[in-house]
DNA sequence: TGATTAAGTTGCAATGTGCAACCTAGTAGG
DNA sequence: CCTACTAGGTTGCACATTGCAACTTAATCA
């Protein structure tokens, strides 16, 4: 038992992912966030939208607050309001968020999902996430390699 | 009930997060896939370096399969062993992969990660994946902004 | 032929999820 | 100022998922 959840821990403090999904990977939260990104910030709001039950989001906006992903505001001119909001945390699972979305677009709904993310600017639709090499150039697949840390070049 | 699972699917079918995490957001499906971008194949080789159950594992690597993220291949020269491969769908999540873990190691383990994905000719880390315009170059967020699909440029 | 290994399956206890009803503080209307 | 309503929860209970340990089955090894 202590064995197990040291084990657990273990590999917690050694993978960033399974340290990520221990956070936002239970059920709900993704699409929670979803919802954040897209402009939801009161319980009522998220539950309609979502279909959740209440409960289950009551604790899941806890956990998210707890872990410093959204922030937790009540509104001073009707106390019994709460707004949540994205923390700059919350706001930098964007990259996540997108992969996720793309995905899914290209793969299972093939449906264009709605709203879309433009560049303020030009108002032209971002690029696909892909991976890129330090000065920014789109790699594939066969370009990429795993390697040691410890064989990193300076 | 009829109406809940009508009202499920419904979603889906909208969003294309939510069609994600149906095949994707069970607990450990995403382990599993780490574990299968850094060369596992085999039912015990997942389990002992996961620490799994081995009936979520074998549950999981199932609905792999089945929505075809994983090969399933019996290996011909000893008809015990069997490779879980990741399938070109499959191969295309490591965008998401990458997103996640690197939000992890930069909020919360803070401990670099290993192995590391190089470009093979440089021997150079990639880029941390970044929300970018249709050029290549990064956009900060105050340069985003959501856009209903209709009113986008042609 | 007997031991070992790979890939599961089964039974059962513990945990998580979903629904509906209830609760509480604050606000709005008369 | 008293009643109704609203926002954001909590509680109780049924059902589903997860996790552990033991067992199974087919194939290989000694």
């Amino acid at each position: 038992m202590a064995l197990d959840l040291e084990r657990h821990r273990e590999m917690l403090r050694q993978c960033s992912i399974a340290a990520a999904l221990e956070t936002v990977g239970e059920r709900w939260s993704f699409l929670i966030l979803r919802g954040a990104f897209n402009g939801l910030q009161h319980f009522e709001e998220f539950q309609s939208t979502l279909g959740i039950a209440r409960n289950i989001l009551s604790n899941r906006l806890g956990r998210l607050v707890e872990n410093g992903i959204l922030g937790r505001e009540p509104d001073p001119t009707d106390r019994r309001r709460v707004a949540y909001r994205l923390t700059d945390k919350g706001l930098d699972l964007l990259p996540v968020l997108l992969s996720l979305r793309q995905w899914g677009e290209k793969w299972i709904s093939a449906l264009p999902s709605n709203p879309v993310l433009v560049d303020r600017a030009t108002r032209r639709q971002i690029a696909p996430m892909a991976v890129r090499d330090a000065d920014g150039r789109m790699l594939t697949r066969d370009e990429l390699e795993w390697l040691d840390r410890s064989e990193l070049e300076a």
